[in-house]
RNA sequence: GCCUCGGUAGCUCAGUUGGAUAGAGCAACUGCCUUCUAAGCAGUAGGUCAUGGGUUCGAAUCCCGUCCGGGGUACCA
């Protein structure tokens, strides 16, 4: 049990001893005792004064005595205001440390075959383009929710919905198809998802100016666009793709297929992956068949021009179209297909959906819609919805160049990770391979930590101009922090030194150590709060400070030089303690740590 | 218009269910490598927590108003 756990529970009983009042557990108010005043935990004790009907300072006075005399593990007390700070012995600290030193889970909690089902949808690309920095945002908070959805003693499953069909890919295989001149990935060397999203920019190129001239002509801005040839031609494609047009869909499937290989790239390089993937071609009738479905239930309607909707609006939603006036579905009809097959796929018992907040009308709807479809777990699907990445000049718009692709991006901060190790020069005699690995780990590290550490809900704006640090409040910072430890640890193997578990009570803490204990059993609660949250920000916000202290300490003591046996040892198992728990920190938001750097 | 989210140091962000003197990093300035990795540590400076009210022992945090900004409100996805 945890120290506030037990705290609380020796409060109310103090209460009850010395005013004869029942509190809740819950009631009580227990934090960690400023850094400044004397003491390891605090318990405000204003909520009892009209229980007790004293001044703050008696209150506090009463319960520190009562508590110092029937709680073994409470040392002292000291009263400020109405505060109540106790301090916790020794021994306790040192307990908690030798339990996280031997528990390889320390703060995980393992899945069973009973353990609820939790399906994660994440990425979700549209096949037109390369990915860049939003889906990296996107594709790095679903990694990572789900890691943490597992440590929280969930099943997992990690799951794709590929864009694969509409409107935006033909204007890809339009754009080839007119101005390829049977260009490949191979023939030209550029990457898959690349070359098809220099189409869909070409097509963007055309289209606009067929407008300007038919504007020209006379014709308004918005006959131009209905009517420019592109888009006509585009929209045809599209209608022969539904007719199953042997040649173009012999087109869409070579041209996704480049997609698909630039995206494995892309996927394998940021250190993620999928248990399975669904294809909105596969899912998009399913979920015609589920509003037709709806339609003989009664549960939606058709108005004269034959659009199929629903009336939510004694849900205080608007009234939504799930199938347009010539049968052709929409992006939710898509997804109630994709949702019915997920759960006939697996025995879901929570659904996520890592997607934008700019979608959160729509998975409000989403859940309303399959509710009434009679999908029991429509109304508990969870909408993780995170903010955008904004640039210094606004938001990001593909077509208009102004994004920050995900492969080049990567590529760049790899190559700043090089420079900066080669500068530093302390890797020396590891191999090429071990080098380039290093750099990928600390380059990604901090890209990941980067979007990681702020709140998802939050928009975040990233500045290609500053680029990302390596220094202060970053991953690199942290995983130097590891590297540190790891060299000391191999130091002391190699002197042979091994490490007990039984850690003597005869030694002194400093306040740094005993903080760091502190800080050390907060990692499950942490875990746990940050899954009841969903926010990988919370974990890399506790990381930081364990870090930030472990250098203050690691300045200010010496480890392996230590004289004295008892406390080398307890320094040596506290510092692989909170190496293991950066280690497994880390890993909750898909970031490795190395042994050097 | 309506719905919704946000506004904390020059910049980027933390800030637990309301608690003590609002914290980090970057940028600026100053110290510390003959001692376990200086991608580090320590220090200086920087704040009307957008704004006006309210709730109470106590408000960055909860409630109401105002200003500013993002998103949504499509037979786009």
């Amino acid at each position: 049990m945890h120290i506030d756990q037990i705290i609380k529970e020796k409060v109310v009983e103090a209460i009850q001893a010395l005013y004869a009042q029942q509190v809740e557990t819950d009631s009580v108010q227990v934090q960690n005792t400023r850094k400044d005043v004397e003491g390891d935990m605090t318990i405000v004790v204003f909520p009892f004064l009209r229980f007790s009907k004293q001044s703050p300072e008696q209150t506090a006075t009463q319960l520190g005595e009562y508590l110092k005399e029937n709680v073994d593990l409470i040392e002292d007390f000291s009263v400020i205001k109405g505060f109540l700070n106790l301090t916790i012995s020794k021994e306790y600290w040192l307990s908690v440390l030798g339990a996280a030193f031997l528990d390889p889970e320390f703060g995980f909690q393992k899945a069973s075959e009973e353990s609820p089902l939790v399906m994660v949808e994440y990425s979700s690309p549209n096949t037109n383009k390369p990915l860049h920095l939003g889906h990296i945002r996107n594709n790095l908070l679903g990694f990572s929710i789900g890691e943490i959805i597992k440590a929280n003693g969930n099943r997992l499953v990690k799951t794709n919905i590929v864009n694969d069909r509409g409107i935006h890919i033909c204007k890809s295989m339009y754009a080839w198809k007119q101005w390829g001149e049977g260009k490949t990935p191979e023939s030209t060397g550029i990457k898959g998802d690349h070359l098809v999203g220099d189409f869909y920019v070409l097509f963007d190129k055309h289209y606009k100016a067929e407008i300007e001239e038919l504007v020209g002509q006379g014709l308004s801005k918005g006959e131009a666009e209905q009517q420019a040839p592109s888009i006509v031609a585009a929209r045809e494609m599209l209608r022969k793709w539904e007719a199953k047009d042997p040649e173009v869909i012999k087109l869409w499937e070579m041209m996704n297929q480049w997609v698909y290989e630039g995206f494995d790239v892309t996927y394998k390089e940021l250190g993620v992956d999928f248990d399975k993937i669904y294809y909105e071609s596969d899912t998009y009738l399913v979920g015609k068949d589920e509003v037709l479905r709806g339609l003989e239930e009664g549960v939606f309607y058709r108005r004269d021009d034959e659009s199929v909707w629903a009336d939510l609006t004694s849900e205080g939603l608007d009234e939504k179209i799930l199938l347009r006036s010539d049968g052709t579905s929409v992006y939710m009809t898509q997804d109630i297909g994709t949702a019915k097959l997920r759960f006939n796929d697996y025995k879901i018992d929570k659904m996520v959906y890592v997607v934008g907040n700019e979608q959160n009308y729509h998975f409000q709807v989403l859940s309303v819609l399959l509710d009434k479809l009679g999908f029991d777990w429509g109304k508990g699907l969870y909408h993780f919805s995170y903010g955008m990445v904004e640039l210094p000049h606004g938001k990001m718009k593909s077509r208009e160049g102004t994004v920050v692709d995900a492969d080049d991006l990567m590529a760049e901060m790899i190559e700043v990770a090089r420079k900066t190790s080669e500068e530093l020069g302390k890797l020396e005699g590891y191999t090429e391979a071990e080098l380039a690995e290093t750099y990928k780990t600390i380059a990604l590290g901090a890209l990941k930590y980067f979007m990681l550490k702020v709140d998802p809900k939050k928009n975040m704006l990233f500045n290609p101009e500053e680029s990302i640090d390596f220094n202060g409040n970053t991953g690199p910072f942290i995983q130097y922090t590891y590297a540190r430890i790891r060299s000391v640890i191999r130091k002391a193997n190699d002197n042979g030194i091994e490490l007990s578990e039984k850690l003597s009570e005869q030694i002194a803490l400093s306040d740094k150590e005993k903080e760091l204990i502190k800080s050390l059993s907060l990692f499950p609660s942490v875990v746990k709060e940050a899954g009841d949250t969903y926010s990988p920000a919370v974990i890399a916000n506790y990381i930081y400070a364990l870090v930030k202290e472990f250098n203050q300490f690691y300045h200010d003591h010496s480890i392996l030089g230590e004289q004295d046996d008892a406390v080398r040892n307890f320094r040596l198992v506290l510092s692989k303690a909170i190496a293991n728990t950066v280690q497994k920190g880390m890993s909750l938001l898909g970031i490795k740590v190395p042994e050097r750097m």
